[in-house]
DNA sequence: TATTGTTATACTCTATAACTATA
DNA sequence: TATAGTTATAGAGTATAACAATA
């Protein structure tokens, strides 16, 4: 009765060599990756959502936080405080926008770049760190696995969708 | 600092086709995963942590609360809770020890195991979809990769790193 | 004195909604 | 009237530590 089921967790399957299903590898390896990341960022005092907003204003900068909260999928509320550490830090600023004077343009400083530089520079250490076990071809190989999965799931680049807390079962 | 919903992201790398690194990718498909397995328990009124606990009692009944806390790395406090949930809903039941009254040996109800083997049906429809995209061979190299990759980095087989708060970057 | 389980408290995070200032 | 941003409040979830029972 149990022998075709698949598992949560590690499960005793004989038709399969593998000791985790593919799901729960994935979300537990996600999930060590995520814990990894924050860690190596607390020398920057920074968090990933963090490093999120830094990187979208590098490519787009002047957005708006309606603009951001839409694009990262935030709620506006969560991103002012979000804006603020940033602002406090030194490394984004709320200029004026000249034709809405209800909008704020969020730009980087000079600080904020190098800082996103910094960060940057962590996360690949952090890639290498991950991916230890595996020589370059493996990592293309995975790399081009995840982007299918990733594609079909309809995930958009960039967009990380822990945003949307687990208990929300709602839009 | 806290927060392990990273949002990094996109990136523009030259030296990879990719439009995102593998740990980002590894992440964000991986926190994808665990909210569509969330999703996917709320019929049945559980949580990912209740499935690991139901399915960490079915390999090993009569353990102790610390057991169990010890092996799926969570505080004992919290395991008190789940474990009330559990309990409430008929699915685990808190026997006596003959040896030591302190201590209390969980077991699965009949209903906890027909809940289990019902939540592993609904883990494989779950790792059906999210493996949508791929054929038999690109399931079986994921699987691969992800297992080197989990045990390069001492990941416990079917111990979740999620289960415990990804915050504490003590201990 | 140490350990198991529990409870109580405090803290963190986030969503909701009220509020302001502009439009 | 609607929208951008902010602030205030409340709720969920969890860690910390105190506690009672037992060893």
């Amino acid at each position: 009765m149990n022998d075709l089921l698949p598992l949560y967790g590690r499960v005793k399957q004989r038709q399969s060599p593998r000791s985790s299903p593919i799901a729960f590898l994935l979300s537990q390896v996600g999930a060590h990756a995520a814990m990894r990341f924050a860690q190596k960022l607390t020398p920057l005092n920074l968090a990933p959502p963090h490093v999120g907003i830094l990187r979208a204003l590098s490519e787009s900068a002047g957005m708006s936080q309606q603009q951001l909260a839409t694009l990262l999928g935030l709620h506006p509320s969560r991103l002012v405080s979000l804006v603020d550490d940033l602002e406090g830090k030194g490394l984004a600023e709320r200029t004026e926008s000249p034709d809405d004077r209800r909008t704020h343009a969020l730009v980087l400083t000079e600080e904020g770049k190098k800082t996103l530089h910094e960060a940057l520079r962590l996360a690949q250490k952090h890639q290498d760190d991950l991916c230890a076990a595996l020589d370059a071809q493996e990592r293309e190989q995975l790399g081009q696995l995840l982007e299918k999965i990733a594609q079909q799931q309809g995930l958009t680049p960039g967009v990380h969708p822990g945003f949307a807390r687990m208990r929300d079962n709602k839009r």
